[in-house]
DNA sequence: CTCAATGCAAATCATTTGCACACCC
DNA sequence: GGGTGTGCAAATGATTTGCATTGAG
């Protein structure tokens, strides 16, 4: 799938979710949707909003806060709080690695998934009666000094 | 180990830490690091400071941010910050079960603790040549609905 | 006595909110 | 047209910072 296939796709994620809500089709909520789908790394509110700024699109950071809110509903965008005040985000619907290791020394972001996960889940589901919506698994490292 | 014994443990191991580290060992630091291990639950800066307020044991803000900072380095600690702006925080010494599952209805905390999760990070370590410091692993659940 | 630590208030910064206007339906 | 969504600026709330003062070493 290149990445204008998958763009195409989540647009048209997007038009389902908002349909089904019957939320309005604005060209923002579809403007943010591809700017944040043709990013491939992890990004603030700042920085996207400084993307649109930069091409002289207009949208302000009331909105980017808001549709990312909407999105996150939508499950097409994830959100990271790892330690800090300011929250990251990324695009979360084809990339299904849902955990991350975070490189201390650089915040470097590196993408993994583990089927280990799933069954811890699994397991706690059934022993305790619940039902488990979602998960965040974060390893902080660092590169192996060479003494 | 009774409470006041673990309260005396950490009150050693805080002043080994600002021996090594030649910090002051001021009065406020092993107020707030006794308040801290006399609570059962997961707390916030506001709630710590206004069980100093109560006893009329003066402690500002600041002091509890910069202390709480210290605790964290001295691995006294642990802070949470799930989904939220606002900080929460843990007594973390000796209870070792790091990892914690939030009801989402009611924002209740269960921790736990599954070798699983150990053996995920030795494997990452070794197959990535990295070393890992720590984790963080968070399940949001719900109670499962009758139908 | 000296300088690190505290206390207070002001500053900062991410996020939220209120309201007027615009434009999707 | 009607009401939701947007934009802007002001409000909020957690955390940080500056600076005068205190007290640990």
């Amino acid at each position: 799938m290149t990445k204008n296939d998958e763009i195409q796709s989540v647009k048209e994620l997007l038009t389902k979710y908002l349909e089904e809500k019957k939320y309005r089709k604005t060209p923002e909520r579809y403007a943010i949707l591809e700017e944040i789908y043709k990013l491939n790394d992890h990004f603030d509110i700042d920085s996207l909003y400084n993307i649109f700024k930069e091409k002289n699109f207009s949208v302000s950071k009331a909105t980017i806060y808001n549709t990312l809110e909407l999105l996150l509903d939508a499950g097409l965008v994830r959100k990271h709080q790892f330690g800090k005040v300011q929250a990251f985000y990324e695009k979360g619907f084809f990339n299904k690695n849902h955990d991350h290791i975070i490189m201390i020394d650089d915040f470097q972001i590196i993408e993994f998934c583990d089927p280990r996960i799933e069954q811890i889940k699994k397991d706690f589901e059934e022993a305790m009666g619940v039902e488990i919506l979602s998960h965040s698994l974060y390893l902080y490292a660092r590169k192996k000094e060479k003494n």
